[in-house]
DNA sequence: GGTAAATATGCAAACGTTTCCATAATTAAA
DNA sequence: TTTAATTATGGAAACGTTTGCATATTTACC
């Protein structure tokens, strides 16, 4: 076999066409104080000469750091996710460091599989949105206890000593639930995701709470629990519409549901808003294109990934030990009014 | 200072630990067949035990390699985009390697720098979306040069020795153009991104063809070439429906223009798709909300993304070296009909 | 002219893994 | 029983970079 020498030049190969030492080629290289300017030129010249390219490996391996950040999401091409995404990757590479992406496609197992990977690779930092079925965390322990920064965004644990940003979600319901009330909704019913995820279970406080201010009945019929696919919005609006009374108003927690849920009750015939109000959460391109265009709660999720984003690289530059007691960081939601629920209405 | 010993432990730690070599560690934890049974079994369980994880950078580092995938794409929050990149993630997760994502933002400038940042991260293959303005690809010659798999899909240089995956551009202008005049249009107005975009290219090459074989004039007016944007549409809409006479279709590269024109149109009092047909490009979700649904080009982006992922595995594995020659991937389209353009007909 | 500081460079070890090449132990073949 | 093959393990170097420490040179100041 003909041993293909190195791919391109290393730092030992410009020391000694330079015949200096490598260690003045590799501080020269990045520019140390103490090499002499006359120095730093040859080499960076003969460098290029070579075609010399840094070896982000071998500097990893004695440096012990890696330059990278891992990224755990449920899906990328959800639009809620795909936006946050976009802002972590753009503040990561901002900030200098790579971002290595994985994605468990809602499954715990590899989840559990891609944590360790990421830990094998030595990440020096680590952004996760967890499963919707994520109750156990312990398989992020080797990260927590060796001290890697760990921060968790929208699908995060309730207790664990990492930072949490997850937005207002809690506010989300409740504000949803009380622009129904203001419009004159009496029956909402209410499609939720699965309340092993801590969202949906905010939400829902906040939903059920606002009811109970108003003291509003809140029937088991009006209720559906489930993962917030199109199958199951179908299943459920069928469901729904197939026998009266039919309810005045659906608060869905995710947009793609309340979208099915708008055409199933235009099928229905009924009107909207006028026999029945939509709501819709996350604010999806998709809500203000449908006609009527629907209410949802905005999240602004650039503003939650350039949070996670700049979190990580605080919390390594800082070397900041994580405590249980760290606390969440809440991002804003924001109920977008729009014609499915009515509208703007005049002095509101 | 206190100097932390290692963070967790290494193979050298193990082999300590059980008085025997570290190589005899080092391949018992890979199952390496020269390993009795006995001694896997006993490193195995002390590596558990010590909280082993094992180093990518040191492997890599020996190994030349670094078991990692590079991916540029402009933005990935675009829902086509990121459809491509939940596939090549998958994917390629799938076949064990990680996968580092960085975004260009469609600047040229970053371009350079991210695949120069991956190339020094030692990247076993790197699979690029250009910038719109990518003319000049000697980028990524360190890549090509140094005979590490390069792939591009979408947004491809036409001639340089890498794999090629993309869309059936020209099929996809030309069955565009085709329909809108099988249903009677004669002044079709073609929104197009810049015409240095290779994909652009050939939609507006197919689009011309269509409609010179029927003897269509093709007047400058009807023409708008600019980077597709949701201002540059709504700039570009104004113009169209500022002044009579209205053509009697928009044909646009891309799916928010379409959905602009829509609502431009709609309010400019025309029906549609009585007095005037519209076409999108890359069936994005919104198209079938939209009220009246959006006829659009279908592009599979999950194919494209499978199939790119497939190549730079393939290409690792086989050691092909990259010739100019490389046939392109060429990936279906296919045209969905919808309201704007008057739907499907009987018969068709 | 002597000492001290500042400037500039080199030596060598270390990061943790893998693998080529020995060697030792066991089994099979002659 | 010797030789050959097979099975199992160890030694040591190498991957390419960085950095603490040492050393050499220059400049500055008494």
């Amino acid at each position: 076999m003909i041993s293909k020498k190195n791919t391109g030049n290393t730092i030992v190969d410009i020391a000694r066409a330079l015949d200096i030492s490598p260690s003045t080629v590799s501080r020269a290289l990045k520019d140390h104080p103490y090499i002499s300017q006359a120095t730093k030129d040859r080499v960076k010249k003969q460098a290029a000469k070579m075609g010399y390219r840094h070896n982000a490996l071998a500097a990893g391996l004695r440096n012990r750091k890696s330059n990278t950040i891992g990224l755990i999401c449920p899906r990328i091409s959800m639009y809620f996710q795909s936006s946050i995404v976009t802002a972590i990757q753009r503040k990561v590479q901002e900030a200098g460091y790579s971002l290595v992406i994985c994605q468990t496609n809602d499954s715990y197992e590899i989840e559990k599989q891609v944590v360790n990977a990421l830990y094998a690779s030595r990440v020096e930092g680590l952004i996760a949105s967890c499963t919707l079925h994520t109750e156990d965390f312990s398989h992020f322990d080797i990260f927590s206890k060796s001290g890697i920064p760990l921060v968790f965004y929208d699908r995060v644990p309730r207790s664990y000593p990492a930072q949490v940003i997850r937005g207002d979600d809690y506010r989300g319901g409740t504000e949803g639930a009380e622009h129904l009330i203001s419009r004159g909704c009496k029956q909402i019913v209410y499609i939720s995701g699965p309340l092993t995820c801590n969202l949906y279970q905010d939400r829902y406080a906040g939903f059920k709470d606002a009811l109970q201010r108003h003291k509003l009945p809140l029937p088991k019929k009006n209720l559906f629990f489930h993962e917030l696919t199109l199958e199951n919005a179908r299943r459920t609006c069928e469901r729904i519409f197939s026998k009266k009374p039919w309810p005045d108003a659906i608060f869905a927690t995710n947009d793609t549901t309340a979208i099915v849920a708008e055409q199933y009750a235009r099928e229905a015939g009924l009107k909207i808003p006028g026999d029945i109000k939509i709501l819709g959460y996350s604010n999806d391109p998709r809500t203000e294109i449908i006609d009527p265009a629907l209410t949802s709660v905005e999240q602004f999720p650039a503003v939650m990934g350039e949070k996670a984003a700049d979190a990580v690289v605080e919390l390594i530059r800082k070397k900041t030990q994580l405590k249980k007691t760290m606390p969440p960081i809440i991002t804003p939601v924001e109920l977008v009014v729009r014609a499915s629920t009515g509208g703007r209405m005049a002095g509101s």
